[in-house]
DNA sequence: GTCTATATGCTGATAGAC
DNA sequence: GTCTATCAGCATATAGAC
């Protein structure tokens, strides 16, 4: 990886985001120095700031590609007639998408902290604009009788962390594909909305006693 | 907060391991130095090694400890007979215990990665304790035909995942309440793996066609 | 476009005075 | 129990050679 001097502004440009996002999402962005992702990609650390303003703007630059593209790609993603249709096709697709580039969803979710406060607030902008399509099919269904739901925001952030949370325990190679897991989560998420089923507090068995014994 | 010297070993510890977790928790373990911490508790950088053996200790007691806790909480909470009643106590229990520390909440889902690999492991063990609490509750209710769950682990982790996920969006003083909101998961919960309705995935539409119009 | 050298300051941890 | 002083090294960012 050593190298001396000569021009290769083309491909030092994208190495040098690769190398941050990874080395930002394994150690941290407080964590991580200049000098080893200069190391990462080959170049001197001075190198880098042909590319970037600062360690900040590299942070945030990250952070709000991985947002746009995720925007984007819902947007060209098929999605289907009704609002149930629309809601497997949400879990499938986000779950897709996220599986996808695990080290960028861990920044994007895990180093809000580090961003200084107008990029925060740009950054949390793109979030609850995605989290207002997935809002936006579940209000949808609700109104046409489609989905029964008790509260639009807590449904929304519930469905959001139960699908992010796949990449937390999903690992390559395991007992079932990243497909296979979209379509068990596209029908979890969809029984969490179901409307056919009656008060399930009942069921908890606080009101009407041990109507069904545990064993 | 500037003091020459004397001795307050009884409440200095504590007081750098509160400090320790408030930053760790907002600016990450490798962007908080310990004379940071040392002047957050009003002490010199070297006095914190005679409570600390080194910063990685620092980091792995907070988590061990926190862990630990959860694991004792819930083995004093009264959890009702049957398993719907378990389940339901689950959810309230967690976000409860949850919401009371989101400092060290945050710490033990995002410094993993900062852990020494034995220290992981160990925080790995007892983090995987937790989830088979809530396993054997699913496990139990299938058996009963309480609940129909298509997949053990993964609505397991779906269950965590959402609960979880509150500690992310929850402002004291906002809408709900933490009680409200305990009861709406536990709600949300209750529906995920109610075996009273059909096969949710019949409502998406994708078999069946357009039965059910969107507008 | 990349390098080397540099400025200024902070890092984790230890030793020894009090 | 806390302090001060210290070690050897790394931090971000810039300037100027090539």
């Amino acid at each position: 990886m050593a190298r001396k001097t000569g021009s290769r502004a083309e491909i030092t440009g994208p190495l040098i985001r690769q190398a941050a996002l990874s080395l930002f999402a394994r150690h941290g962005y407080g964590a991580v120095s200049m000098r080893r992702i200069a190391a990462e990609v080959g170049v001197q650390a001075g190198a880098l700031y042909l590319y970037t303003r600062d360690k900040q703007s590299l942070l945030f630059e990250l952070m709000r590609v991985h947002m746009e593209e995720l925007l984007a790609a819902w947007a060209a993603e098929p999605k289907g007639e009704t609002a149930p249709a629309r809601l497997a096709a949400f879990a499938r697709f986000h779950i897709r998408f996220h599986l996808e580039r695990p080290e960028a969803v861990f920044l994007a979710y895990m180093e809000l902290r580090s961003l200084a406060p107008e990029n925060f607030a740009r950054i949390e902008a793109l979030r609850q604009q995605y989290e207002g399509e997935l809002a936006q099919i579940l209000a949808a269904g609700q109104q046409a009788g489609q989905f029964r739901i008790a509260d639009l925001r807590l449904t929304t952030m519930s469905i959001i962390a139960m699908l992010t949370g796949v990449n937390t325990w999903y690992r390559e190679g395991g007992r079932l594909s990243r497909d296979e897991v979209g379509e068990i989560y596209a029908d979890m998420v969809a029984r969490l909305v179901a409307p056919e089923s009656g008060d399930a507090r009942v069921y908890a068995g606080e009101h009407i006693g041990d109507h069904i014994a545990e064993k």
